[in-house]
DNA sequence: AAAAATACCGAAACCGGTTTCGAAATGATT
DNA sequence: AATCATTTCGAAACCGGTTTCGGTATTTTT
């Protein structure tokens, strides 16, 4: 294929020149009909069809896009709001989930329109926006609060929505959610297995579900162990390293310190390994730490962050699915679909320095 | 406010409902009146204009996008084409970048359609369908190559966009680059003030503009300094971990290893990192690492990674400033900004241990 | 007070499609 | 051959706005 017949190619294909009704006109038919042709209405011959077809192809007509939406009613495009990022040291989940949803919507023929929250501004305010202009068919939220003002501000709209984590009114709506507390009892269990009886655990701003559920996993699986719960082991966090920092400090500084961290996300992790390295402790031999959310960056510290992990991809495809059945029938009863997060070792955990069986003993 | 009288009045104002024709009839008006009295036209008289005004902010009229957009017949969205990301550590970049980008773009009434690119089509496939297909009215295009077929086909298309990054055709199209050139200049020299000699590099793929600028700064450097020139320590990368991890054995394994690793981007030095660990080397003992891009991430690792890091804000807000002025004139002169990252000196880097200064005595 | 200029708004076309409805042409039935 | 059912397409309305054009009503000029 050299330039010279390439050329002329190009320039009869350019886009944005031939409407449906230069089509119909070519063809001495109407642009209804036309449109019918192209859109496989059985009243419409074979014949015409095919001519149709091909004179559509032979120019390069593709439909204007607005004028079809408009046409029909809908805007084929998903809102998703990104919440304000203030100083968040790792947002490589927002980057995958992005990119997962959008593959998975185009797939179903949708468009992805994502908007900046400012932080100036009510939560609400970006999806009420997005509303009234009729912008967009429905949203994909993430991280929920357990009241969630977006929630309610869509629910009551009647306006199509999932969520990716679950809400005080999760039964009124469809919602994908990783379990969380399944996942830190799993890893609370792990290390208690290891021999360890004083675990630290750092929270993810209790204004996230996500991390009122984490906690609750810790909590239950701590006192089927019959641990002594020490309430100073839980710490609050804001899901970021200087969280976690501070988090940290807070829980090694303590006169019986903790010989394990279990945190809210791996930022948060990070952080608390970095305040443990500076006081002196040697992980994992004098104190470990579990983070969440499985990020790639986790395996290539030293040591390697143990974490919870989970499929972006697969949470970007369910929740698309679950927004697709809804726009198509909106009087479907709500479902939801729970994942579950797997525990993926790297080395940022092992057995306590002193192990003391003590309590398990008496418990079991 | 109460819950008593707040019902009624979102009741009242409840999206979707009021169109320009039912307020034209409530006002006994045509749609074409309301239209240009809402639209700040000049010939209707004040008193209508505000009659108009009133009952549109009472009945909480919103026009439709789409029906507005088609009539005008611009889109007022831009369009983001995600890379394909396999298995990419760090892309935090990429969210902050979309973050600012929406923010910004927010500011001048337009949306940001994110589009993820399928890694079996071609490159350029996304750009022509939304191109074709009329969604949006320009591009904001990044990780430019050299011979960038998006580049290429957008110019003969004469379609807007601006690059992040600059093309071998930069002087055809709006761009925003960071200096990489410099930053790798002064990254070479700060290690060379430091006593280092033998200084390895890790590249970026060379498919990315940038990282051949990253390197050629790097190379200047070396020569202006009257080091020795040693082809083994210019390793090519991929701008991930794994690449990263890779190219440290390569250049650790050498007879005469460096006593410092340039990486292309901060994803490569944790690699590189890591593979150095592995290695037995001590860092920045033995082996003083420097990254780019800046990614928070770094300050939490240890040691801490020192890095040439840039504003994203500034980016995308720039961006989206040459993209408006291109959009709104479309025959100006093209424009360029290119920016300058700075060395963030965190704790990666240091003297080697033995201190060898021959070579630049003979060049000074 | 008549003529000219201006202010203001209605009517209608338009953006580019989709969809309903009805009519003409064709084919099947009796 | 007349009647009825089908196939196939044209005509027109519609989606919800914007914008041009022209015609009154009002004001200004002479």
């Amino acid at each position: 294929m050299n330039d010279v017949k390439a050329r002329p190619e190009m320039e009869w294909v350019k886009s944005g020149e031939v409407r449906i009704s230069d089509l119909a006109a070519e063809l001495g038919l109407t642009k209804g009909t036309v449109s019918r042709a192209l859109n496989g209405y059985e009243d419409i011959s074979k014949k015409t069809r095919k001519r149709v077809m091909e004179a559509a192809t032979k120019r390069g007509y593709v439909p204007t896009t607005q004028a079809r939406r408009l046409a029909m009613g809908l805007t084929e495009t998903i809102g998703l709001v990104l919440p304000p990022m203030p100083s968040q040291p790792v947002n490589t989940f927002v980057s995958e989930f992005i990119n997962s949803v959008s593959a998975a919507l185009h797939l179903h023929g949708y468009d992805l329109l994502v908007h900046s929250a400012n932080s100036e501004e009510s939560e609400v305010e970006p999806y009420h926006r997005l509303v009234q202009s009729r912008k967009v068919d429905g949203f994909i939220i993430f991280r929920t609060h357990e009241k969630d003002p977006r929630v309610n501000y869509l629910l009551n709209e009647g306006f199509p929505f999932v969520t990716h984590g679950r809400t005080a009114r999760m039964a009124e709506h469809d919602w994908f959610d990783i379990d969380g507390e399944k996942a830190f009892r799993d890893a609370t269990s792990h290390l208690i297995k290891l021999g360890h009886q004083r675990i630290g655990f750092v929270g993810g701003g209790k204004e996230f579900f996500s991390a009122q559920l984490r906690l609750k996993g810790f909590q239950t699986m701590f006192e089927e162990s019959c641990l002594e719960k020490v309430p100073s082991l839980e710490q609050p966090g804001d899901l970021t390293g200087q969280g976690g920092e501070i988090a940290a400090q807070n829980l090694l500084k303590q006169t019986r310190s903790p010989t394990a961290i279990l945190c809210a996300n791996d930022a948060t992790a990070l952080g608390v390994m970095k305040a443990a390295r500076e006081l002196g402790f040697n992980i994992p031999e004098e104190l470990s730490v579990i983070g969440y959310d499985g990020i790639a960056l986790g395996a290539y510290i030293d040591p390697p962050l143990t974490t919870l992990t989970f499929s972006i991809e697969e949470s970007g495809k369910e929740m698309v699915n679950l927004l697709m059945r809804r726009l198509k029938s909106p009087d479907l009863p709500v479902i939801s679909k729970l994942a579950s997060a797997i525990l993926k070792l790297r080395g940022s955990e092992g057995p306590p320095s002193s192990i003391q069986n003590k309590y398990m003993e008496n418990c079991l």
